[in-house]
DNA sequence: AGTTGTCAAGCTAGT
DNA sequence: ACTAGCTTGACAACT
């Protein structure tokens, strides 16, 4: 089992995101910025490691506008031997990567330039993880898009086009349950035609489920996970109290949490923590990990 | 120096 | 009809 959390880390100052507006776009600028988000990086994997943070998503802002049409330069071999050097640093330590794609990312759009769009802004972000030469266990997490008032339909579409990815494409896109279009269930059913493994996202389950208890469905989620794919990777978060539905919480429940490890524990996955107070969170799971699930980090150490 | 409006992109449900 | 929310604030113009 390994503990992280998203795109940034709020102890270091120091930040992958930084970006410019897209008015002021030039080679220049998104060098600049590029190699300030590397370099962010690399600190902020150190500190991961440092903690015992061995599970981190990498934000999606590393290379401002890389999918956009403004963008016409060769970032991808100026910057290929830092690439190499972080992905070096990531194997070495045996550090868990995923990236997600925001939610402009819509595979199953029915508008084919929004599909198009979508397509690139996923390449990219598996030429990053490429770039690193990182196995495939290293994933891009994206949602299976909008409803259109056509679910079934929608479904298909989805599946359509994700049949028509490229292998190397494939090999990265996993499907994360969302809280208020596409379940579990539903996300099950996508596997079943294309073998895409499923993030569990256990706080989107809450919101939106066919009443699998949290065991039956790590264990379901679980199975759509191939050897190549590495672990189970799970979501969690839980709801901001009095905020309306879909919102984050901000701190880690810690009797939440552990009876969450609990119901969970004849299954090993890794767990990103979704919750506002970023690496602060995972690092209160690790303290939890450590003191009431000691055999779980171990397990980490062993598989790693 | 600190504050505030705005930023490439899509979709949904709550208000 | 409008806006908050989504995996994450950060930029830049203003006071």
């Amino acid at each position: 089992m390994k503990i992280g959390y998203p795109c940034i880390n709020t102890t270091i100052n120091c930040t992958t995101n930084s970006g410019f507006r897209l008015r002021n776009y030039s080679k220049k600028l998104l060098r600049e910025k590029t190699s300030n988000n590397l370099a962010c990086l690399k600190k902020v994997l150190e500190f991961n490691v440092k903690n015992n943070l061995l599970f981190f998503r990498i934000g999606s802002g590393l290379v401002p506008f890389a999918s956009h049409q403004v963008c016409q330069d060769d970032w991808f071999n100026f910057f290929k031997p830092e690439f190499k050097k972080i992905g070096d640093y990531i194997k070495k330590n045996k550090i868990r990567i995923s990236m997600h794609p925001d939610q402009f990312v819509v595979l199953n759009a029915l508008d084919k330039k929004i599909v198009k769009k979508s397509i690139k802004e996923i390449n990219y972000h598996c030429l990053v993880l490429d770039l690193m030469e990182l196995n495939s266990q290293a994933k891009v997490q994206i949602h299976v898009g909008g409803v259109y008032q056509e679910k079934q339909k929608s479904i298909a579409r989805f599946i359509e086009n994700y049949l028509e990815l490229k292998p190397e494409i494939k090999k990265r896109l996993v499907l994360e349950n969302d809280h208020l279009s596409y379940s579990l269930k539903d996300c099950l059913l996508i596997n079943k035609q294309t073998n895409i493994p499923i993030v569990f996202d256990l706080y989107h389950h809450q919101c939106l489920n066919n009443r699998e208890t949290v065991s039956q469905a790590i264990s379901q989620a679980n199975q759509t996970w191939q050897k190549k794919d590495g672990q189970l990777m799970v979501d969690y978060s839980e709801k901001q109290l009095g905020k309306r539905k879909g919102v984050h919480g901000q701190k880690i429940n810690s009797l939440k949490f552990r009876r969450f490890l609990e119901q969970t524990k004849n299954i090993d996955f890794d767990i990103m923590l979704e919750l506002k107070e970023k690496e602060k969170n995972a690092l209160k799971a690790v303290k939890i990990i450590k003191t009431y699930f000691p055999n779980f980090l171990r397990r980490a150490k062993a598989s790693a």
